[in-house]
DNA sequence: CTGAAAGCGCTTACAG
DNA sequence: CTGAAAGCGCTTACAG
C-alpha cells in the first residue's frame, strides 16, 4: 500500500492471491471470473485506490479510449476568437464523452495546418470531432484525406450530398425558411442578406436559399444586389452593413447569416440613423447568449447545440466501433425578440 | 510502407539498416546519434508518415505528456452554463499546451464530484489545471488532498495566504480599487455591491475590499447594507438587484462582482425606471465580450486572460518537471464605457 | 556513436 | 473459472 509508486494490477494479484490476468478480468467486468473472487479483487483495488494505467491498456489493446476535438480558429487574428456558438456545444460534447467513457483531447487549430495527420496517427485518439467555421472548399480535401487513411471523424456543418465523411448540422434551409416566412408575415419583402452565400460557406448559402424559397413560395425572391459577403464576426458584419448602406438600394429587412454578424450589422444600421425594427427588421442565426443582450434583443434562428454535441459523440463512437452511422440534420426554431416588430 | 497497420520504429530501423533504439534516439533528438544516420532516419520517418506511439512512449517513460483541464460547471442547472469569461482562457491554454508540446484533456466537472482522484491516478495526465467558479470553502479540502497525494496542479482564482497549492489570479483588490477610484472621480459614494462578498467567494470578497479601500482613502467606506449576494450569472444578478431595490436605500452606483451579474443587474435597474448612468453608474468585472454589447455598454475591470492561460500552463509544466513555481497575481485595468458617465 | 537486453503495465489468445 | 506466456511499441541503462 505504497502511496507513491502507484499500485499495479500485480500488487492486487499478490494481495488477492490470484494471478495478474485474473485481476485484469475482474476489473474489466469479464463474465468468466468467480463472483467471490471478483468482489475480493474489487475491494482491494478500491482500498489501494487503484486505477488502470491507460497507457498500458491502450498500448496492449491498440486503441486509445480517447476522442479528439479540433476547433478551428479564425486565422485572421492572433487573439482567441472562438465563436461563442461553440461554447455550449463544447459543454455538451464533454458531457457526452464522459457518458460514453471516452476522454476528450482538445486542440485549437488553424484550418491551414497539418492537423489531419497528427492525432489519429500518433495513437492519441480513436477519432476526431471537427468544429469551426471556415472556407469549406479549402477544407474538403482534408476530409477526403482523413477518409482515405481510415480515420474516423465527424464534423459539424452543412450536410451536403456527396460529402466526404459524416456531418451533423442544423437544417439551415429550414432555418432560412423560418426567417423568410417571418419577414413575409411582417410585410417585409426587400430582404438584404449579410454573409458569404457561396459554396465556400455552404451553411450560409443554405440559409440564404431557405429564405429565398420562402419568398418564392409567396411570389417574390431574394435580390442578390442586397447580398453582401461577411464572415462570422461583429466587425465583419458591421463593415458589410456599411457596404450595403453605401449601395443606396432600399431594403426593409436584414437576414444575417449569424448572430455575430447581426449584432455588428445592427450597430452600423443604428449609426446610420435607421430604426430597428421600424425601418429595418433584423433576424440572426444561432441564438448565442449575446443575442438576448443585444439592443434591440435579436430575433434569431435557434439551433439545438446540446443535441448536436450528443449526436457528434454518439456517431463518432459508432464509427470507431466499426458500426454504421449517417449524417443528420437537426431542426431549428424561430425565437422572436425585439429586432423584428410585433 | 503499409498504409494501414501504422509504421513502427522497428520498420524504420529495418529500412535504415540500424537498430530500433537508434531510431528512437534519432527521433528524440539525442546528441549521441551520427548526423548522417539521423538525417537518413528522419527522412524515412517522414516518408512513412511515422508518429511515435504515445501510449508506448508514455508507458515506458512513466509519464503522459498530457495535462488535464477541469472546468467546473454551475451545478444548479442541467444546461451548460460555462462562464464565457473562460472561453478566451481556454483558447490561450490550448495554445500554450501546444507550445509546450503537451496534450490537453478537458473535462467539465461538478465541484461535488470525485474528480481529484481520476486523472493523475489513471496516468492520463501529469498535472491538473482547475478552472471555474464555486464555493471556495467546499473546494479547499480537495486541493489539500491533491497536494497530499503529490498531484501537480494549478488553479485560477484568488491568490490567498496559506493556500494549498499554486494559484494564478488577477489582482482583485487592485481591480476593486480601480472601480472605487472611478466612482469617486464621478462623485459617486453610495456604492452598492452585488456579489457574495464572503470567504466562500474570495475573488468577490477581494473586489469588494479593493473598492472599500479606495473609498476609505477618500474618507468614505462601502456600506454593507448595500451589498447583496449573487453568483456569477445574469439571473442571479437580476434577482439580487431587485432585492437591493426592495431595500429602499439610496445608492448612486453599482459595483457588480462580475459582468454577468452587472448585465442582469442593469436589466433590473432599467425595469425599475432608473437611468444608467445618470441615476446609477454601473461597473462590472471580467470584460467578457457581452460587456461591449450590453446597453449601455458596460464599464468594467479587464483581466488578461491570454496571459493567464500562458501562466497556468507554464507553471504547471514547471511543477510537473519538479521545478519550483509560485502563485502570481495579474494586473487589471479599467475599461470605461457608457454605463458610467463622462 | 551504436546495439542487445530489459521492462513499463496491461490484455488476450491458449491451455487446462 | 484460472494461470502461464506472449507481446503492444517504445525508452533507457548497460556494454562496447
Amino acid at each position: 500500500m505504497t502511496i507513491r509508486g502507484k499500485a499495479t494490477s500485480l500488487d492486487i494479484a499478490h494481495l488477492a492471491g490470484v494471478s495478474q490476468p485474473t485481476v485484469s478480468r475482474a476489473l474489466r467486468g469479464s463474465p468468466m471470473v468467480n463472483e467471490e473472487t471478483r468482489k475480493r479483487i474489487l475491494a482491494i483495488a478500491e482500498q489501494l485506490n487503484y486505477k488502470v494505467d491507460k497507457n498500458a491498456s491502450n498500448l496492449r489493446a491498440q486503441q486509445t479510449g480517447t476522442l479528439a476535438l479540433l476547433l478551428f480558429e479564425d486565422p485572421t487574428s492572433d487573439e482567441s476568437h472562438i465563436n461563442p456558438f461553440f461554447l455550449p456545444m463544447l459543454g455538451s460534447i464533454t458531457r457526452a464523452c464522459a457518458q460514453h467513457g471516452k476522454d476528450l483531447l482538445i486542440s485549437f487549430q488553424q484550418l491551414s495546418n497539418d492537423w489531419h495527420a497528427d492525432y489519429a496517427d500518433s495513437h492519441k485518439a480513436d477519432g476526431l470531432i471537427l468544429l469551426g467555421y471556415g472556407d469549406y472548399l479549402a477544407y474538403e480535401g482534408k476530409l477526403s484525406t482523413l477518409l482515405a487513411q481510415g480515420t474516423p471523424f465527424v464534423r459539424w456543418g452543412a450536410v451536403l450530398a456527396d460529402q466526404p465523411g459524416l456531418s451533423i448540422g442544423c437544417d439551415n434551409v429550414g432555418g432560412g425558411r423560418l426567417a423568410g416566412t417571418h419577414f413575409l408575415s411582417l410585410g417585409r419583402r426587400r430582404i438584404a442578406f449579410i454573409g458569404d452565400a457561396s459554396s465556400h460557406y455552404p451553411e450560409f448559402l443554405e440559409r440564404f436559399d431557405g429564405c429565398d424559397r420562402a419568398l418564392r413560395d409567396a411570389g417574390s425572391a431574394m435580390d442578390r444586389a442586397l447580398q453582401v459577403d461577411a464572415e462570422s464576426s461583429e466587425e465583419s458584419g458591421e463593415a458589410a452593413a456599411r457596404e450595403l448602406l453605401a449601395r443606396g438600394l432600399p431594403f426593409d429587412a436584414v437576414f444575417a447569416a449569424s448572430d455575430l454578424i447581426a449584432i455588428g450589422a445592427m450597430r452600423a444600421l443604428a449609426e446610420h440613423g435607421l430604426r430597428i425594427p421600424e425601418d429595418v427588421a433584423v433576424v440572426g442565426f444561432d441564438d448565442i447568449p449575446a443575442a438576448r443582450i443585444a439592443t434591440p434583443a435579436l430575433t434569431t434562428i435557434h439551433q439545438d447545440t446540446t443535441r448536436a454535441g450528443e449526436l457528434l459523440v454518439a456517431k463518432l463512437v459508432a464509427l470507431v466501433e466499426g458500426a454504421a452511422a449517417d449524417s443528420e440534420r437537426l431542426p431549428t426554431s424561430l425565437v422572436v425578440r425585439r429586432s423584428t416588430p410585433g
